[in-house]
Order: structure tokens, then sequence, then C-alpha cells
DNA sequence: GGCGATAAGCTTGTATACTAGTACTTCGGC
DNA sequence: GCCGAAGTACTAGTATACAAGCTTATCGCC
């Protein structure tokens, strides 16, 4: 460990990639980028974490180029910051940066919900979906609901007929996402409350109160802030 | 020109390529994505173009490795569609993204004049911008202009603490540009009534008229449809 | 002549080798 | 012991070679 010796003990991302299988059947850049992606967002690889292409690439059994096309993505989106000649960190906690991605987040889908109030939504495409988040949310299984609820805003975008807004808000909901669960403690029955904003939202829409339906949304995402601020996040 | 030959002429993207300088002592990458990017937006890569990895290479004497790099993320913004194995064109007009874009684009736009009409708004920043695009709304420079008002509308993100948002925006515009260079004839004048919407935007944002302010932003990003709707666009 | 199998020529995806540049270490002068 | 400069070991960026696969053209058969 030739570098930062001295500034911080190196991060060994080997644990958290030793469970990264690649399908050779299928293009390797996408399923690594998934991989990381994955383990950035809920923590595995923690902010700091010292990615090396070359030691990636071993360890994964793959070479640097798809690893670096999932990178330079990765980078695109600000999970990840690459240094040229120096080497590559996953993007540290940046509040700023959190509440432009809530920020973000709150205008494209609070437009979403505004339009759907107009145009109605599709109840068959929501009901199985709902069912699901009711069921996990009753479990408290946070990870299970968490899937349903990317399903959940995704086909609200679809239905308004704009999918490529949620992928917009993809992009940028990795850095609220990072946060959620990395104060997972705090989480507790968040599932059964979130489940609950859903219902609000869909009722207001359905009775077409535009106005509703976009505070309820907002309160929805906005409630990242409520688990007590910044958590001593920004002392260094 | 062994592909498709009875199915359409293969465009030549030389004549688009040619002026292209690639600064060696700068990463390449980044380059030749401004490049090909602005050549999508102004039309003088088509919509059908195709565009052979190797040819591009070997045409701007740059590698693959900087241009493949180049061409995912231009996949990515939907610029371009890369089909394995098969080769990658230009994307074509599409009508349903583009409405997409105004949507997304209008949303985010809209929150920050909102929020600046909270915040309040630098105008020392704002002045030397507004003065230039005066200037050149009254000679009907449009080009100097487009310039002027991607400054302008990126100044707002900012001053809102919001400048990812504007790079979200930008990462859509492209589609909105596409089509706005497309109609270049129906532009005439365009330029002082854009200059105009600037100037009322302000004056609302100054006045802490949230609502107001948003409804002439609003206005003004979906200008792009007031040419004459679709003109032909869909009738494959 | 019409039609199907084969093969050639392209495409993007991946692997590897090389280049340029940074940061730390270590050695030498003082 | 302290300071500075050369050297070393790493980094990402780039170039090139190879692999896998699709499209089309061509040849052979009917």
């Amino acid at each position: 460990m030739p570098r930062l010796s001295a500034e911080a003990e190196r991060f060994d991302p080997g644990p958290a990639l030793d469970d990264i299988a690649i399908d050779r059947s299928r293009s390797i850049a996408p399923q690594i980028y998934d991989a990381l992606r994955a383990r950035i967002v809920d923590n595995r690889l923690p902010p700091g974490a010292f990615l090396s292409e070359a030691e990636i690439a071993r360890f994964c059994d793959i070479s640097r180029t798809p690893l670096r096309a999932a990178l330079q993505q990765l980078a695109g989106e600000g999970l990840i910051i690459v240094r040229p000649q120096v080497g590559s960190v996953v993007a540290p906690h940046d509040e700023a940066r959190l509440r432009e991605a809530v920020f973000i987040r709150c205008a494209i889908e609070e437009a979403v919900a505004r339009r759907l109030a107009e145009t109605g939504i599709d109840e068959d495409l929501l009901a199985p979906i709902l069912t699901a988040q009711k069921q996990a949310a009753e479990r408290d299984d946070y990870m299970t609901f968490f899937r349903h609820d990317e399903r959940f805003h995704e086909a609200l975008a679809e239905m308004a007929g704009v999918p490529n807004a949620w992928h917009q808000v993809q992009s940028v909901k990795a850095h609220v996402d990072r946060r959620r669960l990395k104060l997972m403690s705090s989480i507790k029955g968040r599932s059964m409350q979130a489940y609950q904003d859903h219902i609000a939202l869909l009722e207001h829409i359905r009775a077409h109160e535009a106005d509703a339906a976009a505070r309820v949304i907002r309160a929805h995402v906005d409630s990242v802030f409520e688990t007590g601020e910044v958590n001593g996040e920004h002392h260094g």
C-alpha cells in the first residue's frame, strides 16, 4: 500500500466483491456496473473505498475494458470520483448533493403526479405492486419493499407517458438510497408509512386533485431527511 | 457498402467529421464526445447516420478506446443507438422522446424558478449574460444567443444551489436542441422572444411571485412546440 | 430461375500491451 | 537530524490485437 498510508487505511474491496458472478454469455460491462452500483448504494463499498481498476479486474477475472465502461458510468452519476493518474474512490456522502438529488427527484415526480391527476391511472398495472408492497410492509421487510417501491414509481412514470423520467430519477436516486440504507437502523416501520403514502397519493390522483397529489409525493420523497438530519456527517 | 444497400444510402460521416481537431495533450474521450454531440445536435450527423467505430477512429486518427467511451455516453443520453454486432446509428427524431425531454426539463426548471422566487437571485452574476443575450437577440444571431442561453439557465440552477440539476437538464436537452436546430428556418425573431421571456421570468422572481415565474418558464420551455408541430416526422 | 446453405466481411465486445503522469519512498547532501 | 532530489511503484488513458456474432453476398442444388 504505497499511497495515503499515513492518511487512512486503504479499504480492501475484496470482501465486498467476492460474490460477484459474471455471466460470460452476456455483456460484462452492464453486469459489473449493476454489481458495483448495488454495492455502493448499500454501503458495502463505503465512501472513500479505493477502487483500483487492475485489482477489481483481476479479482472478478475480467479485463479492464468492460470494467472501465462501468466505472465511467458510475463517475457520470457522481457515485465514484476518478482522478486520472491517481486513482478512483467511492464518492463521499455529500449533503449538498443529496439535497440536490431530492430536489430533482421531487421536481420530476411531482410533475408526474400532476399529469396522472389529469390523465388517470391504470389500476390493473398498479394492483399487484401495491399488494406486494402491503405484504412486505406488514412484515417490515424493507429490502423487499424497496424493490417494489422502485417498480411503483417506475410504473407511475410509465403511465404518465414519460418512462425516461424514471431513468433520470434513478440516476440521481442512488445518492438518496445510499443515504437511506446507511441509516438502516432508523428504518423500522418506515415501510408501512411509505405504503400509506402511496395509497394516499393514488386516492388524490383518482380524485383528480393535482395539488394534493403533489403535496403527498413531495412529502414522500422528502422523508429521507426525517431521520435526524446530517448525523455528524460533515465533521471532516 | 455491404449492408442495407437496398434499404438506404449509407450516410458518409466523413464531411461532418473532417474539422474535428484533437488536442493530444488533454484526454481524448471528452473531446470526441463534445464534438460528436455537437454534430448530432446541429444535425450535421443526421438521424440514421451510420457510425462505425473503426471508421471514425481512423478518420480522427485516434484509437477506438476513447471513441467508445464517448459513444457509450451518447448512447446513455439516447442520442445514438448501439446494436451489438450490427452497428451504431444516430437516433432518429422521436416525438415521444422529445415530449419527454420537454416534460423533464420543464419540471426541473420550474422547480428552480420557484426556489429562486423564495431565495432571490444574484443580479451581478446575471447582468453580463443578459447584456450579451440582448445584443445577440437584436442582431437575431441565434447561434450566439443559444450559447448565452445555456449560460443563463445554468446560472439559474447554480443560484438555486442545484448545479447538478442543470447537468441533468442538459442530458435531456440535447433532444430538444436537435429539434430546435432542425427547424432553423422558423427561428427568425425567436431570440428576441426568448430574451423577453428571460426578462419577464426575472421580474417575477424578484417580486417573489413563484406561480407567475413558474408559468413563464413553462411557456418558455414549451416554446419548442410552437413551430408547426411534428412537420411530417412520424410518417414512417 | 428460385431457393437454401455456406462463407466472407463487416460490426461491437473483450483482452492485453503500452504510455504518460502522479505520489510516495528513499537516498544523498548538508 | 533535516531537507531536497532522484527513483520506484502505482495510477488512469490510450493503442492494438483478438473473439463472437450478425448481415449480406455468393455459390451450389433443385
